[in-house]
DNA sequence: ATACTTGCAAATGATTTGCCAGTGT
DNA sequence: ACACTGGCAAATCATTTGCAAGTAT
């Protein structure tokens, strides 16, 4: 799977919601890949591939290839925060764009409107459209930026 | 490794300062790390440790052992520009942040204080200290934006 | 002399792929 | 029926680690 590539985002806020986005986008609804969403819906926060595999009893390679095909559909991404696996999460919850404190691992979840103005500067200043969806915003939150930092 | 931890960072614009920086941090010179050095310097852009170590016909295992090293002491550092093996620079060779059009690929380097003001306006809406360093700001070059995107 | 370094082999972790049997429509 | 999907095993890619032999200081 390359960098999420510019697919129309299909926002859902039920698991019944994303199968029915699903049936629209002329997929077939197998009981992984019900599990799979069930198992995003159910999650606090983006979950990685194998913890879903773990969680749901099901072949690693086949929550991938699920969450691939979702992704490709425009109802799931995926996020870096910094090193390690990449974290799913369907579009339309845990969607949005996240900061990540690289010392204490905080994790904020930002609106997707509210880093408008970044992007609004790069795009002006260097033309380039910025996405911040795709890695993190990593550095320090604000406890850790004041203590001692290293 | 870690992310990139806030070590003071030894800018260098030849090999032989880097190697004196080196010598100033109780670093051994070694063949290996004399020539990860100047493959580093030789490169016209981050570099792959596996592209570096076939380049120079090291280990790749050396490779990133010196690296690291390296990166501990301030010497070096690496960025992430999408998928795929991490790229690394010397401080003030290749350095400061990375723009980088998920669709051609094209990769823009910012001086250091170019994204001044965006650091301010995260810092100053949500707390958070940004950097940009570990990985690169994803988006779409000027020309990807405006011709047909996806 | 001693601590640090190397190459090589093997382990790890994340992700992908081949294949053939099974299932959704 | 037929194309799509699942599990399992194996491959791949990036990176790390163990270890015994070699090297910088």
């Amino acid at each position: 799977m390359t960098i999420a590539p510019d697919v129309p985002r299909l926002a859902v806020t039920s698991p019944e919601e994303a199968i029915r986005a699903l049936r629209d986008s002329g997929l077939r609804l197998s009981t992984v890949r019900r599990l799979v969403i069930e198992g995003l819906f159910a999650a606090d926060g983006p979950v990685s591939a194998p913890e879903l595999a773990l969680q749901l009893s099901l072949d690693e390679s086949s929550v991938y290839r699920n969450l691939e095909v979702l992704e490709r559909h425009g109802l799931t991404r995926h996020v870096h925060l910094g090193h390690g696996p990449g974290l799913y999460a369907l579009i339309g919850r845990d969607d949005g764009e996240y900061l990540y404190c690289e010392r204490c691992g905080k994790v904020t979840l930002l609106r997707a409107d509210e880093l408008e103005p970044v992007r609004d500067h790069i795009k002006s200043h260097f033309g380039h459209a910025a996405r911040f969806t795709h890695f993190a915003i990593v550095g320090f939150c604000e406890e850790c930026a004041s203590s001692g930092r290293s």
